[in-house]
RNA sequence: UGCCUGAUAGUAUAAGGGUAGUACGACAGAUUUUGGUUCUGUAUGUCUAGGUUCGAAUCCUGGUCGGGCAACCA
């Protein structure tokens, strides 16, 4: 029995437009520019549109808002497609707004010969001081009265190619008193020489955003254009358009973006970080792109998941990252294989066991998934166990390996630590144990209930890899609010390679699709930089670490 | 000084005139051959002042606070 879920705001609208019988179905579209890579902040979008889609039975289009050919790249455009699907999204059409540039140009001369648009040829200077400012009237420009006929020909001629970057525009003619600064006469063209990554070079004029975006809504039909809070000012002018065009009404609905503590959203932000070499990439695990996020281990579950229960509303939000990674954490727990690996190794040597011996010991895939199975997992005199697994002086909640002390190896044998032997100076450099051979994990008889249990290596068939660990990109909770510029409060520790981890042997076989679980390590995925030579893996993110917590208490 | 927009536990998000609920986080405990998982429990909230009403988070009025708006960006 499902719980019935309530309602988000945009939900609601729909719900009331279909029960009136306003629409049959709805159509929504994801519209991105392609100017960058997709971030988590994008995928509240898409989990949004096409949610809504799915929920309701329509469909979603994909629509590049292709209409500044200087900053867009097809690099770009396809890695957006691979992007969505890879989330588990399919679209409707794959659409362009520069496949509407004629009809763009058609509905502009529209305007022109309704006495709604005119030809600008003042400065940008000139155009912005004539705005005013949000609390006094813009004044009117000296080309606003030009006959219909002279627009038209100006026009044309912007378009034919008869005039310089910047020389002419073309604006709508509304109210340069408006209240609304959008509403002061808005620029619709500019012109600009550029090549196009789709019409490449057959256009020197290209629509703004406020010419573009709402219209390719109309031609296709959209239903429900959601976009984020900063475009609530277009609205009036997103309904001007539409009505001075007289074309299909499509309306637009504004939610807030997610924010998300530790991390910056912004895409100019985010290239930023790219061009100065913060990052390796926009791929770089440490990002909150998509790309990034999918190299970094996070499923595409976890993700939808996620943005399901951030919820979409208007109020803006700031979402604690932690929420992520509980969501990452929950898909992973239930699929990931378990292994063992030693990062900071502390060679165990076990006295009462044969040199020469080799024994496998059976250890579940995953307690998670009965279905799993069972691997076989080698053992013998000498392991690594962890460095903080043991404690010369234990404090005292400690239940770990210490002097005198017994711990369990994972599927193995209980062991007591007999002696620690240090070099010159004092340094740890092995640790002599004993093991109760009677206290073999699925046939112990020894009636020894120890508290810890440990993961470990066996030295001599361990596999060595390169693990590599992942902080927060920012030091600081809330990136956009803190002072100063934002790369001041970059974490410059936020990449920890450990070159030489050792491995339990499965893992010479890893593979790309697989998800790890490295016993009380945390959950960790196989890079794209693993080479014949060496395995590299991501922490995709740690376990839940109640100890570390405990710790810092003290 | 204008216009737009929002305000519910620490963070998000419900409740649409009738018991303020859920998730993450925090805290306490149980289980556990991962200090993981799972389970149980606890604490913490309606921005403010009035008004309407038997009854207000919800409706009305005033205030306070936050965010946005002056790119030939989207």
């Amino acid at each position: 029995m499902a719980e019935e879920k309530s309602l988000n705001f945009i939900e609601e609208i729909i719900e009331e437009d279909l029960k009136s019988g306003k629409y049959k179905s709805i159509l929504t579209r994801f519209p991105p520019e392609p100017n960058g890579y997709l971030h988590i902040g994008h995928a509240k979008s898409i989990c949004l549109n096409f949610g809504l889609a799915l929920k309701y039975g329509g469909k979603t289009n994909l629509r590049f808002d292709d209409t500044n050919p200087v900053t867009e790249e097809t690099e770009y455009v396809d890695s957006i497609q691979e992007d969505i699907k890879w989330l588990g999204f399919e679209w409707d059409k794959t659409l362009y707004a520069s496949d509407y540039f004629e009809q763009l140009y058609e509905f502009a001369v529209k305007l022109i010969n309704k006495g709604l648009a005119y030809v600008d040829d003042s400065t940008s200077e000139q155009i912005a001081a004539e705005k005013g400012t949000p609390t006094q009237p813009g004044t009117e420009s000296k080309y606003r009265s030009r006959s219909i006929t002279e627009n038209l020909q100006l026009f044309a001629d912007m378009c034919a190619g008869e005039y310089e970057d910047g020389s002419k525009v073309l604006r709508a003619k509304i109210d340069m008193a408006s209240p609304n600064m959008h509403m002061r006469d808005p620029i619709l063209y500019r012109i600009k020489h550029a090549h196009h990554h789709r019409t490449e070079d057959n256009w020197c004029i290209y629509p703004m955003y406020d010419f573009a975006h709402g219209q390719s809504d109309s031609i296709e039909n959209i239903t429900h254009s959601i976009c984020t809070l900063e475009f609530i000012p277009h609205r009036p002018l997103y309904d001007w358009l539409i009505e001075n065009l007289e074309i299909f009404p499509s309306h637009q609905y504004e939610f807030a973006r997610l924010n998300l503590t530790y991390t910056v959203m912004s895409k100019r932000r985010l290239l930023q970080m790219v061009n100065e070499k913060f990052v390796t990439g926009w791929d770089d695990p440490r990002m909150p792109t998509i790309t990034a996020m999918r190299r970094r281990g996070y499923t595409a579950d976890s993700i939808r998941d996620f943005c399901d229960k951030i919820g979409v509303a208007k109020r803006e939000n700031l979402i604690d990252v932690g929420l992520l990674e509980f969501c990452v954490r929950e898909h992973l727990n239930k699929i990931s294989l378990r292994r063992m690996v030693v990062l900071d190794p502390l060679k165990i040597v076990i006295t009462n066991y044969d040199e020469g011996r080799t024994e496998m010991v059976s250890i579940e895939n995953n307690p998670e998934d009965p279905d799993s199975g069972y691997r076989e997992v080698p053992f013998s005199n000498e392991i690594y166990i962890e460095q903080e697994d043991f404690m010369e002086v234990p404090s005292k909640k400690y239940f770990r390996l210490a002097p005198g002390q017994m711990v369990r190896l994972k599927s193995a044998y209980i062991i007591k630590c007999e002696e620690v032997v240090k070099d010159e100076d004092g340094k740890l450099t092995e640790i002599r144990c004993t093991h109760i051979p009677e206290s073999k994990s699925g046939a112990d008889t020894s009636g020894i209930h120890v508290k810890g249990t440990l993961h470990w290596v066996s030295i001599k068939h361990a596999v060595h890899a390169e693990l590599r660990l992942y902080d927060r990109l920012f030091k600081v909770e809330n990136v956009n609010a803190a002072e100063g510029d934002f790369k001041d409060h970059i974490n410059h520790d936020s990449l920890q390679v450990i070159s030489t981890a050792y491995a339990e042997p499965a893992l010479l076989h890893a593979k790309f699709d697989e998800r790890y679980q490295f016993l009380r390590k945390g959950y960790f995925c196989l890079d794209k930089d693993t080479s014949e030579e060496k395995l590299v893996f991501n922490r995709t993110v740690t376990l839940r670490d109640t100890w570390a917590k405990e710790q810092k208490k003290h």
